[in-house]
DNA sequence: TCTGGGGTCCTAGGACCC
DNA sequence: TCTGGGGTCCTAGGACCC
């Protein structure tokens, strides 16, 4: 078990029923009563049931017919208001980034802390009055949203601290005590073990943690593949050395709709590709990057799911180019007996924004090569202005400070601001024409 | 009126290259 | 003449997470 901490100081929050106790939250006449959150039309699933609906048996992900079923009259049923939920997340969050610069948010109700980043007293006592005290001033913060918090030396004894005491839990686990705590609990406790996984363990006759760590390596990989058995081998041990890492690069962006009815009609099935494409677009060049390749998602009558993709030369982000490569893997599938979803995705993103102009590195540190040239050319060619910015480039901006070049397109640049020493700074996206940046360190390749 | 929407990671086969 | 591997890219599907 090289690398696992021996002080308990990876923190993990997470926030009891999130989406309904915002609700309750803004809705006092709806606290004490049972509410569920979710997707309230025909083919609508629960996001969130409070704890009141917990009891008559609402869970997330059921149908919400089927919450209306369980549930007594009186209950709530309430559409999603993303903008409320993500706002009180980031009051969350700030409080945790006060505790230390290394958080990760793993979702918009869940995030681990690196308390060994920050100045704290990482013993038993020290971490359990740390949480004590971040408990209560989330829920000062909030107006009342309460969370669970778990503490461990390392993500998985963390998380699965956080689940034991739900809600409003504070859970420590010791150094030293992992096992204790993982070995009794079934085995669907670790991340990483869903109902397929399960499924197998149990037909082999593994219940919980410690049936799963009397398996040899072997037999676990031969059993669940090559990655996901070594994982859940060390899982079992309490072997996890996973560090908490505070920005994750997206690596697809995609929208989906399911049909309130299955959609047959060709001018209906288009007009919602348009409509999913300009999503992805608009969301691609809201966070400046652009990928290579397109995905449709199509989901039939009868539930039966698959995917088609293809790849490009060059990345897009160009709803039209998107919706374009769209209609063209639409028109290879039977669409026969209708269909009840459609969904776009484009992903292997890079930074570069698309077009003509998008280049390696290595393509557009040929400006040297000019010094080089015994003469300029007499007139300067016509066409398209020289890039202005490389990626790697050092640039300086007045009030952003200085930074560095992420990716760059026709008409934008992405700039990656230098933040403090221990974490990254901001991003912005700029007009590549902005007279405030300028490179830090102007190549002289001008006679 | 069964079964949302946004993601991540892994596997496996075929193409292609060295 | 016969017989190779490894590595990467692409496509499709599946498990899993919140």
């Amino acid at each position: 078990m090289e690398g696992v901490r021996r002080e308990p100081s990876v923190l993990h929050l997470d926030l009891d029923a999130f989406f309904a106790a915002v609700e309750q939250r803004d809705k006092p006449s709806l606290r004490g009563r049972p509410v569920v959150v979710g997707g309230t039309g025909g083919r609508g699933v629960v996001s969130t049931a409070s704890y009141e609906a917990r009891a008559f048996g609402a869970r997330s992900a059921m149908s919400t017919i089927e919450a209306r079923r369980l549930c007594p009259a009186g209950t709530a049923f309430l559409g999603t208001r993303f903008a409320a939920y993500k706002r009180t997340s980031e009051v969350v969050m700030a409080l945790l980034r006060e505790l230390s610069p290394l958080v990760e948010p793993v979702s918009i109700d869940e995030a681990y802390v690196d308390l060994a980043a920050g100045e704290h007293d990482l013993s038993v006592p020290g971490v359990t009055a740390l949480a004590a005290d971040l408990k209560a001033r989330i829920a000062v913060a909030t107006g009342g949203v309460t969370g669970s918090v778990g503490i461990g030396t390392s993500k998985a004894v963390a998380k699965i601290g956080s689940e034991l005491d739900k809600p409003d839990g504070l859970t420590v686990v010791p150094p030293g005590q992992e096992l204790a705590v993982l070995h009794p609990l079934p085995v669907r406790a670790l991340g990483g073990v869903g109902p397929a996984t399960a499924e197998r363990l149990a037909q082999i006759g593994v219940k919980t943690i410690g049936d799963l760590h009397r398996l040899s390596l072997v037999d676990l990989t031969s059993l669940v593949g090559q990655a996901h058995g070594a994982g859940l081998y060390r899982l079992a041990r309490a072997d996890d050395d996973r560090p908490v890492v505070t920005d994750r690069e997206a690596k697809s962006v995609s929208a989906e709709e399911t049909f309130a009815r299955d959609l047959t009609d060709p001018a209906r099935l288009a007009a919602e590709i348009e409509a999913l494409a300009t999503r992805v677009g608009s969301r691609l060049q809201r966070s400046g990057t652009s990928g290579r390749t397109v995905t449709l998602k199509v989901r039939r009558y009868d539930f039966s799911t698959l995917t088609r993709s293809q790849t490009l030369a060059h990345a897009v982000d160009d709803p039209r180019q998107i919706a374009e490569i769209a209609h063209r893997l639409l028109g290879a599938v039977d669409r026969s007996g209708g269909l009840r979803l459609l969904g776009v995705g484009v992903s292997g993103l890079s930074p570069y924004a698309q077009g003509d102009l998008f280049a390696e590195p290595s393509e557009v540190v040929q400006p040297v090569e000019v010094v080089e040239a015994a003469e300029p050319p007499a007139d300067p060619a016509p066409g398209p202005a020289v890039v202005l910015w490389y990626p790697g480039q050092d640039v300086v901006h007045p009030e952003l400070g200085s930074g560095w070049v992420w990716g760059s397109g026709l008409n934008r640049v992405t700039v990656r601001f230098e933040g403090p020493r221990t974490t990254p700074g901001p991003v912005r996206t700029l007009a590549a024409d902005d007279p405030d940046l300028q490179p830090a360190d102007p190549p002289d390749w001008t006679p």
